[in-house]
DNA sequence: ATATAAATTTAGACTTGTCTAAATTTATAT
DNA sequence: ATATAAATTTAGACAAGTCTAAATTTATAT
């Protein structure tokens, strides 16, 4: 069995890699938990004598397949829940994040299988972020940053980077909302500022910051 | 913080002592988890010192105000959560019980409200136990073994003394589900097994054992 | 009123996940 | 090519929750 830690840290390695590539470090994760290094380096070897990360002292890690099987599947939990958090318990997107780090844990695959067709085998968690299917498989769009548009394109709001409540609040205030089809009509030269045209109705100036943490389809 | 540990003793001691009276024992709580008497005194000190059970040593434990609340909590999660595997992803009253275990260490006020507001204030769970309101009140039905029933009298199939799933199942596919109207026509004296008619209609017969543990409304 | 038996607690130990302090390895900057 | 600095690991410790074996208390049966 694997216990709670165990499958944050899967999770941890996975998202610090970048969804997969990049070797993570020991520091990395001991600032992203608030844990000491040491504690970091204990842990690692457990997860490498199970097999779930490749291991070399001193010289960082990454996930087996088997390690990143389970990440995903936590991950694959953890969406489904805040879908059903937002869709049928109507919390706000900015409300959910921490009650799934809980339900992620609740290990039964009848109930994820059961809970994914429950809410109709959703695409994207409230994020706009994919949620693995049953096999792990993940559909990962393309996004860009608002910040990277060029003057007069637009684009669908569809994810964001950055997911403080704090900010999805901003977002949300500021009808920034997934879904909402954007224009970009220019970015300030001084500041990086941009500003958009939203719906092709309300137009709003954004921060270089929140211009950057903003995900859009083309 | 209270552990899942503590959360689980809390809720046996509130179980054994059949729901708030009787003085429960070292033993009962090692035999109920499997676990050695050395541990649970261990356990048993710990909850004390938190003030949630009052303990002398020898002298076996009761809740106390703040430990009983805290039991009545837990439980009324185990239960909606019970409730909303049934009713809104299809298990079975045989296949619940084990999950609920795990969502029940959920802690979000929050979630439970809007769980049960999402469930329609359910007053029972699937095997017909009480749900505790908000406030922690329980409303007790009146129930009787189908065992002591006189022989012509009716009632209600309203909830099982007896859960495991072996038990659940066996009842399911004899047509005794909750809500199902009987009447007992014999008792056997040779062995008590129970002679039954279901919803006026089909006959029955049940093992003593069995009229034990299934519970009617009159 | 004792002597057994049963129940419970104490003592000492182990695992998990964490810590601090010290040692070691790798990276960086002259 | 060295000397610092940064990153990482090791060593030793602690709390939580469990264990076994031994000691103690309470119950029961003459
Ligand atoms: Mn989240
Ligand atoms: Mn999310
Ligand atoms: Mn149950
Ligand atoms: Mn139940």
């Amino acid at each position: 069995m694997r216990s709670f830690t165990e499958e944050n840290y899967l999770k941890a390695i996975y998202h610090l890699s970048s969804n997969e590539k990049l070797t993570v470090t020991t520091n990395g994760i001991s600032e992203l938990f608030n844990i000491t290094a040491a504690s970091v380096t204990d842990m690692l070897k457990k997860l490498a004598d199970k097999q779930l990360i490749n291991y070399k002292k001193y010289q960082g890690v990454t996930l087996t397949n088997f390690g990143r099987d389970t990440a995903v599947e936590v991950i694959r939990k953890h969406r489904l829940w805040e879908v059903f958090l937002v869709e049928k318990l109507g919390f706000k997107w900015d409300e959910v994040h921490d009650i799934a780090e809980d339900l992620e844990h609740v290990n039964s695959k009848v109930l994820t299988e059961r809970l994914d067709i429950f809410l109709g085998n959703p695409k994207v968690d409230p994020h706009g972020d994919p949620i693995p299917d049953k096999y792990g498989k993940i559909n990962h769009q393309k996004l860009v940053k608002i910040s990277s548009l060029k003057t007069n394109q637009t684009g669908t709001i569809s994810g964001v980077s950055e997911h403080s409540a704090i900010f999805l609040r901003y977002l949300e205030k500021s009808g920034l909302i997934l879904g909402t089809r954007i224009e970009l009509s220019e970015i300030i030269e001084f500041d990086g500022s941009a500003m958009l045209i939203l719906d092709k109705k309300r137009e709003i100036t954004i921060s270089r910051e929140a211009a950057n943490n903003i995900l859009v389809v083309l």
